[in-house]
DNA sequence: TCCGGTGTGCGTACAGTGTTCGCAACGAGG
DNA sequence: CCTCGTTGCGAACACTGTACGCACACCGGA
C-alpha cells in the first residue's frame, strides 16, 4: 500500500534491472521447484510462493512452463539423472543392477513426493534423463546376456518402485508428523497393534515393529529392500542360466 | 432464482424428508465417490461435485466425514475389499500367490486412481479390508513354508505395486486421451521413436510398440506382468527349496 | 538518433477448491 | 409440549491454477 501509492508515471530511479537474481529461466523455476518439493512436499508447491521465492509475480512463469503439470514432468526428469546406473560390464551384473536398484531407492526417497508424481505423470517418462535410464539399464541386461531383458528390466524396476513408493509414503508421513521416524512407530504402537490384533499372522509379523521402535528403522527399511532385491535378483539369475525359449 | 425468489417462511409442502436416497451416510458418501473416481479421476472428485451427486450441500459432508483426505483413506480400503486372495492350503502356493498378484493387478486396473493415491495416503495402510489383505497373504506363505514370510510379501507385494502404478498410469492417460489405447500408441509413436532414436537398446526395445499397435495392448499387458511376475516367484522358489540361514 | 517489434514481467480477475461458522429444521425423550 | 442433540446447509474465507492485457526493456534497422 505504502510503497505504491500512486499510478502517477514521475517514477525516479525505474526498476533498472535488479539484478540480484539472474533473471527468471526455466532451469531456475525447476531448481527452487525442487526445492520446495524437497523441504514441505507436493501440496506445498504452489504458483505463487514459488513465484515469490523467486522474487517474481506468478504469472511470470507462464513465460517458461506451459502449466503446472509441465513443471512437475520437468521436476521429474530432472531429479531423475541423480540415479545412477554402473556401465554395462558383462558377468558383474548382479552388482551393477544392485547398485542401480539402490541408486533409484536413494533418488526416491531423497525426493519423497517423486513416485506419487511418477505414478500420476504419465508421459514424464519421454523425458530425456528418465530415457537415458532406462537406455542404461537395457544395455546392462544385454550386456549381461539375458535372453528377454525387457522382461527383466520390468521385474526389477517394478519392485524397486514399489518398494520406494511405499517407502516414500511413510517417509511423507513421517515428516508430515514432526516427529522423529521411531517416535511416531512409538505412537502409532497401540494403534497398529489394536489394528492387528484380531489377524493371527499379522500380529505376529508386526512383532518387528516393536524392535523398529527400539533399533534404528532407517537400517531395518535398508535390509528390508535388500533382501527382497535379492530374492528378484535370484529369480533373475535363473533366466540367464537356464536360458530357454 | 426463480425458485427461491423469497425468504417467506410460508412453506406449503416443507422439505418432507425428501426420501428418493436414503438420506446421506458415510457408506452412500464413500461408494458414490468410488464411482466417481472410476468414472472421471481424481482431480475431478470435489466435495461440492461430491454433494451435487447425492442431493446434499457441500458442507452436509462433513457431517459424516472429517476431511477429504479421510475420505480417499475410506475409498481406498473400500476397494481393497475386491482383492481377492484364495485360502492357503500348502503346496499350490505359486498358483494362490499368482491368484493373489493377478487379483490385485486386476483391481488396480480397474480404479486405475489407486496406485497414485496409495503412494500418498500414509495410514490408509490399517483400514480394516487392507489389513485383512495382508493378513490373508502372510497366511498363504506361512502355509506354504516360508522362512521368512515378511520378505516374500515384500518382493512380490512391491513389484505387484509398482507393475500396477505404471499401468495404471498408463490407462489414465489413454483415458483422458479420450482416444483407445492403441489409436494413442499410434499417435505417440513418432515422439517415441524421436525419443528414443539416440538410445540404441531402447529403440530396439521400443520396435515392440509397433507391434502394439496391431496386436492387442492389453493382452500384450497381461503377458509382461505374467512374465515379470514369474521371474519373482522363481526367487521366492529358491527361498522355500533351500531354507538357508 | 529514433522507431517499431519482440519477448519478458506482472497486476488483476475468474472460476474453482477444501473447510468453517452459525443458523434452521428435524426426531426422540422426558 | 418442550427441550436437546443431531443433521443439513447457505455463506464466507483463504487459497488454488490459469488467462488477459498492459507496461516496459531490449535490439536491429533506417
Amino acid at each position: 500500500m505504502t510503497t505504491k501509492p500512486s499510478p502517477i508515471p514521475s517514477v525516479w530511479a525505474r526498476p533498472q534491472r535488479e539484478s540480484d537474481q539472474p533473471a527468471l529461466s526455466r532451469a531456475a523455476i525447476v531448481r527452487e521447484a525442487i526445492v520446495m518439493l524437497d523441504a514441505e512436499g507436493v501440496e506445498a508447491l504452489s504458483m505463487r510462493k514459488l513465484a515469490t521465492r523467486l522474487n517474481a509475480g506468478a504469472a511470470s512463469l507462464y513465460r517458461h512452463v506451459a502449466t503446472k503439470d509441465e513443471l512437475m514432468e520437468l521436476a521429474v526428469d530432472e531429479v531423475a539423472a541423480e540415479i545412477h546406473v554402473p556401465p554395462a560390464d558383462g558377468p558383474e551384473w548382479r552388482a551393477a543392477v544392485t547398485e542401480a536398484a539402490r541408486s533409484f531407492r536413494t533418488t526416491a526417497l531423497r525426493h519423497p513426493w517423486l513416485p506419487p508424481v511418477l505414478g500420476q505423470a504419465g508421459l514424464a517418462y519421454l523425458g530425456p534423463n528418465l530415457m537415458s535410464y532406462s537406455e542404461r539399464l537395457a544395455a546392462l541386461f544385454t550386456a549381461a546376456g539375458f535372453p528377454d531383458p525387457g522382461t527383466a528390466i520390468d521385474a526389477v524396476l517394478s519392485y524397486v518402485i514399489g518398494m520406494s513408493t511405499t517407502e516414500a509414503a511413510w517417509l511423507t508421513t513421517v515428516s508430515r508428523s514432526g516427529d522423529s521416524e521411531s517416535g511416531l512407530i512409538a505412537r502409532l504402537l497401540p494403534a497398529v497393534q489394536q489394528a492387528t490384533a484380531p489377524h493371527s499372522h499379522l500380529s505376529q509379523g508386526y512383532a518387528e515393529t516393536e524392535e523398529a521402535a527400539t533399533t534404528d528403522p532407517a537400517a531395518l527399511r535398508d535390509a528390508k529392500f535388500e533382501a527382497a532385491l535379492d530374492i528378484v535378483l535370484d529369480g533373475l539369475s535363473l533366466r540367464l542360466d537356464t536360458p530357454g525359449s
